[in-house]
DNA sequence: ACTCCGAAACTACACTTGTAGATATTTGAC
DNA sequence: GTCAAATATCTACAAGTGTAGTTTCGGAGT
């Protein structure tokens, strides 16, 4: 329960906090340099200052620098976005998201395999 | 390939858009009234008029008034929504959502008995 | 001490979304 | 014909996001 407030992030913001759920902690250059679409340094410094703004990393000034480093976590954003567009699209059925994935084909049937052994495991 | 373009939807033109899918065409007010949460009547024919520029929705003005009729199914938008989703969160790998969900418990055991019969019965 | 560079800070602008007030227009009721 | 209700149009504003230029500042090198 240490984040109870959902999370949403663009692409973008996404690109920027894998980079920091990689690596732990990172620099702004840092991010900079991992992401696969470029941007000025200065675009990243601001979107790195507004998600600490939201909460969603931390900054400290060290070395001249600021380091960020995530405040939440990769699954807690997976499952707050997940849980979010269940919500929207699927009435909270997860399970409807499942079979609207295997109705349109989203699935290989090795994957659907996969799938079965996951949920015999699971139970 | 009436559509190819990915259409997000945020929540609230996703409340506009259920009514006018269910509904097949309604004008401003229809629309207004279907809502759970309350708008302005203008709040709603400025955010109808948005879909309209942008392609989701098509108007024609009969009886003085708008009549506004998806241009987009249902479908097509929970299909796109979810593969944008898979492709950022998921890096396209819809297995993983699922396996995603199964591990966050987000589906129940009864659900999970479903989506088992689903896979059987899809292969 | 002065300069240059890298990094931070500040400012800016366009676009989308949520939200709605103010104004104009139309048309039926009287 | 006038008035009120319904409808559309116009305008507006705050947030959030993508994007980056300009300015400033502080430390390393000479």
């Amino acid at each position: 329960m240490t984040d109870k407030n959902p999370v949403h992030l663009s692409d973008t913001q996404l690109e920027l906090m894998r980079i920091l759920w990689r690596e732990g902690e990172a620099d702004t250059q840092t991010v900079c340099d991992g992401l696969k679409k470029t941007l000025a340094y200065t675009t990243v410094a601001t979107l790195l200052k507004r998600l600490e703004r939201r909460g969603v990393v931390e900054a400290r000034s060290e070395d001249r620098k600021f380091i960020f480093k995530p405040l939440v976590s990769e699954e807690e954003v997976l499952t707050s976005m997940v849980a979010s567009l269940v919500g929207t699209l699927f009435k909270g059925d997860s399970s409807a998201l499942v079979s609207h994935l295997i109705k349109e084909d989203e699935i290989n049937k090795d994957d659907l395999a996969k799938i079965t052994k996951m949920i015999k495991k699971g139970q």
